[in-house]
DNA sequence: ACATACATCTCGCGA
DNA sequence: TCGCGAGGTGTATGT
């Protein structure tokens, strides 16, 4: 119970005393998780409900909160970073409540029992890299443009048109525009319509030729038939296989390509 | 550290005794919250790598994992319900691992120091209500038509179309068909695209006068252009009125219409 | 602040 | 199983 512990674990306190813990350390910004039984009001963009029951709730550093069944990736009630979290004791009840502004949404949690509090901080100042993402596969057909195929020359990059922007904006080895829209997972109907409202766009604006490419690991079965009817072109291409082509020293490469304004 | 303890908790244990403790959790499917020192790796649809840092490990009763840093909403990496995990000591690490199918994805979890182990069961089996939902708002039409307008009337619910779905479809006072598409918030741009397919679908298949109605609390501000070039209109309706209706005593009068088959 | 689009989205429903 | 659409989606990135 000594505060210089990095850890302060405290099985089945009473409330009054969780209420002391927890006031604490809503101010000194440390983590807290609690495991008792509570029930759940939320009201804000919707409402829900959740009677008493055996729970875990996570505040974060940064007033984040969850609150975790025994099942399920999703928290069952939340609220978002920055959240304002009082705590007060009532009769028999322990309550906390965290409000968001914008929209205004308020979280009532009301304990009965608690069978942990667990306080701490945590020193984390790891880099978090993710690949693979649609981004990357951009940036692998700007580098390399043959992977659409051959004679591919990209001109502009998020192009703005109407309303939204192009993936990837070129040229084909005929002197045809091309417009591309890139999916990082199997493509369905939506990216086939964007597609489509791109191309239109275009024609819109251009007296020249314009190629609409789908560029994707693969489509959904049904879109062949729409792609067609549309005069649309699907390219297969894999987040993946983009990824690693990023990975190889030819970085440096695509730094400088990067660099061009277009 | 008697097992009969709903909650076990330990503090700085070493890797072997946490090895054995997890050994024992995974197998009787209770619920695992570690707080320690620890690098990720995921692999999968996309991948990722994070290096060493302090952090929260969450491993659920149905296989769920979620890793939490000290901030945000979202889960840094995870795995979803029905993760397969193995643990094991490797010289002066603990790997705990984790794998799905379809689509096959890793996750492995390197620790160099435990701060804390807690493991327990939860008994939860209160139900979780949400009130305000888009469906919420569907039930709130078919119960009572005039919030479309005064002579709307329902025909079917669901309706199945093309590909797709029309939230509600029915018959205004003059005789026209109209297509609704339900929001629960501000609607943009894919609504109305929503809206516009099905209408067009429905004109396919029909000769009579067809209205499509987009109903959503409001719409984005370049929204109404397209709107008005597409011939489709906007009613205004707030889902939490809506939820409110529904919980007013007509609610026998809404099964019954539920348990029509339309 | 508002609007748009991505996400290892997850989750549920239907075919 | 696939495909589609909702979600208190959250999150980043513009304008």
């Amino acid at each position: 119970m000594i505060n210089s512990e990095k850890f302060i674990v405290t099985k089945n306190p009473t409330l009054e005393d969780a209420a002391a813990i927890i006031g604490k350390v809503l101010v000194n910004k440390k983590i807290l998780i609690i495991v008792g039984n509570f029930k759940v009001i939320y009201n804000g963009r919707a409402s829900s409900n959740l009677e008493y029951g055996e729970r875990i709730l996570i505040v974060k550093s940064d007033g984040a909160i969850l609150i975790h069944r025994s099942f399920g990736y999703e928290p069952v009630n939340w609220q978002p970073p920055g959240s304002i979290l009082h705590v007060q004791k009532k009769s028999n009840i322990l309550e906390i409540s965290a409000i968001r502004h914008n929209p205004r949404e308020t979280l009532k949690i009301l304990f009965d029992k608690i069978f942990m509090i667990s306080t701490f901080s945590l020193d984390d100042f790891a880099d978090f890299n993710l690949f693979a993402s649609e981004k990357d596969m951009h940036k692998a057909i700007l580098l390399k443009p043959s992977l659409i195929e051959q004679g591919f020359k990209p001109i502009s990059y998020e192009k703005k048109v109407d309303p939204g922007f192009i993936d990837v904006y070129g040229v084909d080895k005929n002197g045809k525009l091309v417009v591309i829209e890139v999916k990082r997972k199997i493509a369905g109907k939506y990216a086939v319509l964007q597609l489509a409202k791109y191309v239109t766009a275009i024609k819109r604006k251009s007296d020249r030729d314009v190629r609409g490419v789908l560029v994707a690991p693969n489509i959904s079965k049904g879109i062949q038939n729409l792609l067609f009817s549309l005069e649309l072109e699907f390219i297969a291409l894999d987040p993946k296989k983009c990824a690693n082509l990023l990975k190889k020293p030819k970085d440096k490469k695509l730094e400088l390509f990067f660099n061009k304004t277009f």
